[in-house]
DNA sequence: CTGCAGGGGTAAA
DNA sequence: TTTACCCCTGCA
């Protein structure tokens, strides 16, 4: 495969640090001139921004205009969201003006719903570390620049991994949940390609709740982050239940907060964009 | 230096 | 509804 390179001028919504520091995904690093790195797929890109060009540069598996017109959601009207978005209320507005580069990408549902088992109870530091060792004990090498990069394994690469092996990776005790749903795959009894065709939300969050280690918060990540884009779900962690507590439910004891009410609330308020309304939210006051 | 709380939840009791 | 869980970091 040999070097590719795709440049945008002029696009709307897109700052690099807002895409790639949102949350949404944990193996894009920064570098030293500001540009991000990342392994997607089979692919290991650079992306860097400078004025209102945006240049995309790296080893594809396929056309590079193609693979990042698709992964960072391009041919979506984000300005048509901001601005629906906006008229909620200040404090959504006001979110949108600080996170005003965010795009959802699209993420491939595996890996998805391996990095997301792995992110529970867990840290961002920690939950980098662990996916990087991951993807060098088990994926592919991929070699730009005279650097070596992994790719996320897949669930046949991981067949023969062991409780034992997981753990060593640092998991703690996610190892079982990772063995676990990565043999509930492989033996299809969750099926990836039914899931990602299925267009009942309830259905697929069903199917995705039945994996071990994937609970509310995570089965919501998953449907939100992934190519499943589900942008109607509104997962909620404590930073979200910080946020609307703050915001709109103001209880003195923020832990007393019910889920439930917050479900409704962002029902309520944000409809059918309330994954994206939770990426603003989040993104704004975390960094704040 | 040691001790300990707490972190982008889940599963089991 | 409550509790333990792995590992790492920050802080007393």
């Amino acid at each position: 495969m040999k070097e590719q390179e795709y440049k945008i001028e002029n696009i709307d919504s897109f700052e690099l640090a807002d895409i790639f520091d949102c949350g949404q995904c944990f193996r894009w690093n920064k570098q030293d001139d500001g540009s991000y790195t990342g392994v997607f797929k089979n692919n290991v890109m650079n992306v860097q921004k400078s004025g209102d060009t945006v240049t995309f540069k790296g080893i594809c598996d396929g056309n590079i205009e193609e693979i990042v017109r698709d992964y960072f959601d391009l041919d979506r009207d984000y300005d048509e969201i901001k601005e629906q978005l906006s008229k909620i209320d200040e404090n959504v507005k006001t979110s949108i003006e600080y996170g005003k580069g965010i795009r959802i990408l699209n993420q491939d549902l595996w890996e998805m719903i391996i990095s997301y088992i792995i992110s529970a109870n867990n840290n961002i530091p920690r939950i980098k570390g662990i996916i990087e060792r991951l993807s060098k004990a088990y994926g592919k090498e991929i070699d730009w620049n005279g650097e070596k990069y992994y790719s996320f394994p897949t669930a046949e690469e991981l067949k023969d991994v062991t409780v034992e092996d997981f753990r060593k990776l640092g998991t703690g005790f996610r190892d079982i949940r990772l063995y676990e749903t990565t043999h509930m795959i492989l033996d299809g009894k969750v099926n990836l390609v039914q899931l990602q065709n299925n267009p009942n939300t309830l259905e697929v969050r069903e199917q995705l709740l039945s994996l071990s280690g994937v609970g509310p918060k995570v089965a919501d990540c998953i449907l939100l982050f992934s190519t499943l884009k589900r942008f109607e779900v509104f997962p909620i962690d404590v930073w979200v239940r910080r946020v609307m507590n703050e915001l709109y439910i103001k209880n003195p004891d923020e832990n007393k907060v019910n889920k439930k009410e917050i479900e409704k609330l962002a029902k309520e308020k944000f409809r059918n964009l309330a994954g994206i309304a939770q990426q603003y939210l989040f993104y704004w006051k975390r960094e704040a």
